[in-house]
RNA sequence: GGAAGUAUUGAGCAAUUGGUUGGCUCGCCUGACUGUAAAUCAGGUUCCGAAAGGACAUGUAGGUUCGAGUCCUACUACUUCCA
């Protein structure tokens, strides 16, 4: 047993490392772009990047058995939800089970959404003011009020090695002076975010990351302001908010090459919520290591896959006698496996097997695409190889 | 052989006393889905037309009526019951 004084060291310490306490090694940079490969290293292991992060909202990536998500799948990281999480199962039995990464059964990186995006998705159930924001639950109806400092214990009682910043997502199209007013308090949460942070110790025997968020709408001009403000605040990495909300891609683009010109290199960076396979892509080449989205495993669900030759709706009628195999890339075994003629088949008695094996397959394939993604970067390729796929990934088998 | 009942779209059902059925659910077809209120949602689904729009429509054939899915007659098919 450690006397008294003791254990308030390790609890200082543990304060000091926790800034530094993920480690990000920039391994190669695309000459012809601004794509990089690095390598994040946190107490649950390595993340090569740039990564794809599965969603996995309320303690599970939907449709998946954690064994196959990480023999089969095999991302160095997932994503959990803190707003979700936190009504269903709640924090005591999280707490109970030793955290998230116990309770789900799931050893590697986690990274939690703060709830910010619920902010956007749930407007009509919600009330924005200084304080923070008073949620009317999806579930029950109930009120709870989310604030950046009951944000951050939340998050510290789920446990994610990566945990986000309290921030409002705008909607698009978003009125100039909504957008600003929205990112400056966004930026004042931050700070309390911060401040609270360090009152309150990890949880777990292991240190979280805190990530701030980019936001600003589709302005320029408040992009860099926010990109400015968020690098200065010098946490381990940095993630961009506030996209892929029904802007058209150009906009996308334009705003995230605003963002990563100012963004610190020696940091990865985060585009929160992207997004289709193109998306991905040319997110890449403006210098984005980190993406999560729900398209690969909602539409999945929904009868979509995504293929390097274009995209498949597996409900159409065309698909019902073809024999041939998923995707003969075989990606993941099921590709191979199993026949367009019988994953239809399986849509059209809704069987629920269908929508697993759809899923697999998605996520396979957005894994693949980054890792390849990785290799051409390490190649010196990327650029090259990026523009070949864009083009033939952009269609509708 | 007799009696009763039923007949509306691929299926199952709606439609106030006779007063605009192309109505609903399912199925089928096609979309959509971007830090998951989503195994969800939207549209289409008689025929012709790309569309605007038009045509024909309540088993078949007649009848009554200003007007019939609804009332009357005959026929046909099906269901149940009695022989």
């Amino acid at each position: 047993m450690l006397p008294v004084t003791g254990i308030y060291f390790v609890f200082k310490l543990s304060l000091l490392i926790e800034i530094r306490s993920m480690k990000f090694d920039l391994l190669a940079q695309d000459p012809q772009s601004k794509a990089r490969a690095g390598k994040i290293t946190t107490d649950h292991g390595v993340i090569e990047t740039p990564i794809f992060m599965p969603v996995g909202t309320v303690g599970t990536v939907k449709g998946v058995h954690q064994r196959e998500l990480k023999e089969e799948i095999n991302p160095d990281i997932i994503l959990g939800n803190t707003y979700h999480l936190y009504l269903r199962p709640q924090l005591p039995i999280l707490e109970k089970a030793g955290g998230l990464h116990k309770f789900m059964n799931w050893d590697r990186n986690i990274l939690t959404d703060s709830g910010g995006y619920q902010v956007y998705s749930l407007s009509g159930r919600r009330k924005i003011k200084e304080e923070g924001v008073k949620f009317k639950s999806h579930i029950d109806g109930s009120t709870h009020l989310f604030t950046p400092e009951n944000v951050m214990e939340i998050q510290r009682s789920i446990g994610a090695d990566i945990i986000m910043a309290f921030d409002e997502c705008t909607p698009y199209p978003c009125d100039y002076n909504y957008a600003k007013r929205s990112m400056h308090m966004t930026h004042r949460w931050l700070k309390r975010c911060m401040t609270h942070l360090e009152k309150v110790p990890f949880k777990y025997d292991y240190s979280q990351a805190f990530f701030p968020i980019v936001q600003g709408s589709t302005y320029k001009d408040l992009r860099r302001q926010s990109a400015e403000y968020i690098a200065n605040a010098d946490a381990p990495g940095n993630a961009i908010g506030g996209l892929s909300v029904g802007e058209p891609a150009e906009e996308l683009y334009a705003m995230t090459e605003v963002v990563t010109e100012i963004l610190p290199e020696d940091k990865p960076r985060y585009l929160m919520g992207v997004g289709t396979p193109i998306n991905i892509l040319e997110n890449i080449a403006l210098g984005v290591d980190m993406f999560d989205c729900v398209m690969p495993t909602r539409n999945a669900r929904n009868g979509m896959l995504f293929t390097a030759h274009g995209s498949i709706n597996i409900k159409n009628r065309k698909w019902a006698d073809d024999l041939s195999a998923i995707d003969e890339m075989g990606i993941t075994w099921v590709d191979t496996e199993y026949s367009k003629a019988y994953l239809k088949h399986l849509f059209s008695v809704n069987e629920m097997l269908g929508k697993q094996i759809a899923t697999i397959h998605n996520l396979g394939f957005y894994l693949w695409l980054t890792r390849e993604a990785r290799k051409h970067i390490i190649a010196g390729d990327f650029a090259v190889w990026k523009n070949q796929m864009v083009k033939q990934m952009d269609k509708r088998l």
